[in-house]
DNA sequence: TGATGTCGGTAACATTGGTTACACAGGGTG
DNA sequence: CACCCTGTGTAACCAATGTTACCGACATCA
């Protein structure tokens, strides 16, 4: 655990702050599809990613969801440190997206810590505004894009995170996620394959250029 | 100033920090209309709303807009204290939406009252928190809602925020508020009116019932 | 091998919202 | 009054997206 944390947050954090995390801190790995957190549900601790990634859903009133970012290694859920705060339910979903590695810090820490490390502080506040930009281009991607732009981007961005140019989904899954049809996604999709974008597979794409 | 800072502020902050307060903010009254922040400018102070509202604006590629939330009394703008922590350009365009009185505090104050005071950085948390919420909901609107729910939850936010039945703006600016054109804005005013929602008037619309 | 369930392709159609075009009304100005 | 500018009403049309329906390909499993 030591070296691992070390490697995420060794430069953001000074050795006493280290320690404490080791200290008070739970470490814990949750495979690819993990539901790590429920829109209603009360949070426990505040999450530190080590490695790995997670994605944050929004649903409405129908149930249907709609991806809204992801959390990479070195960063933490700020939606989770405004429920720690205002003690407040969950107003997201959050998933495993990969297999994750993290550490769970109780949320009395919070607080003290806030006080007491400047470098908290600092992780703290960039956090949220990490976060408020993320949500920023979500946004503007929604308000703004059409649906072969938003399509796209989705894509890019999974390859990413995921590191690996074959998207493992299916049709209906990428649909869910963009709050979109099967249909539509399909159609899209094949438009992309004849311009040469993509390949598509049973259960899979194959990035080719974006 | 000592009076509306204490009388929005006052349960917020200790003496000690109102008294820092009044020594290094200035007193600023802007009129409606007034354009107090613009997209890819840098930012030189962190503004506590004292009285009215600022609309917060969101930009696309073509120079359209879409209006983001609005800041009232006791709030500050969450934007700005990213830019100031990472020293980065405005993504936003803030308009004062009424007449504001409003006190600016120099940024550097940020980071050191943030440690010293726990009400400030309470107030901090607090109004990320906020901010994160008002952005939430906003995407929600955009996301599930259709043009009609929008713009019936357009109309009600402006009325409360103004403290006004009578909404005082052309159709052509409340499309672009909602990033719609006027003929559909026209369109669905009309509809509210004929079943009785609303009543339209050149430059003006009153509201019945929503 | 045949039954079954899932996934993806596609057509036809519906709905929402955006665009263009034009008419007309209100209000101010010369 | 004639003129003009701005705001609104409305129709006709278009583009993007969502919906329904159906088919065939593939995989699994009995």
């Amino acid at each position: 655990m030591i070296q691992e944390l070390k490697n995420s947050y060794g430069h953001l954090f000074e050795d006493v702050l280290i320690n404490e995390i080791l200290q008070v801190g739970t470490y814990k790995e949750v495979p690819a599809g993990f539901k790590m957190m429920e829109i209603g549900s009360y949070v426990k601790g505040m999450p530190l990613l080590v490695s790995g990634a997670i994605k944050v859903l929004r649903e409405d009133k129908n149930g249907d969801e709609l991806l809204l970012y992801y959390l990479e290694k070195g960063e933490t859920c700020s939606m989770t440190m405004t429920c720690c705060i205002g003690q407040t339910k969950s107003e997201i979903r959050a998933i495993a997206e990969t297999d994750t590695k993290l550490i769970m810090i109780p949320i009395e820490k919070m607080e003290i810590w806030t006080s007491k490390y400047k470098s908290w502080r600092n992780f703290v506040f960039e956090s949220y505004h990490n976060r408020l930009n993320e949500m920023l281009h979500t946004l503007d991607s929604i308000a703004f894009d059409n649906m072969d732009e938003r399509l796209l981007n989705y894509l890019k961005e999974k390859a990413r995170i995921n590191n690996d140019k074959t998207i493992r989904n299916t049709h209906q899954e990428i649909a869910y996620e963009l709050h979109s049809s099967r249909v539509v996604i399909s159609r899209l999709l094949k438009k992309l394959e004849n311009m040469g974008n993509i390949e598509l597979h049973r259960n899979y794409i194959e990035i080719i250029s974006l």
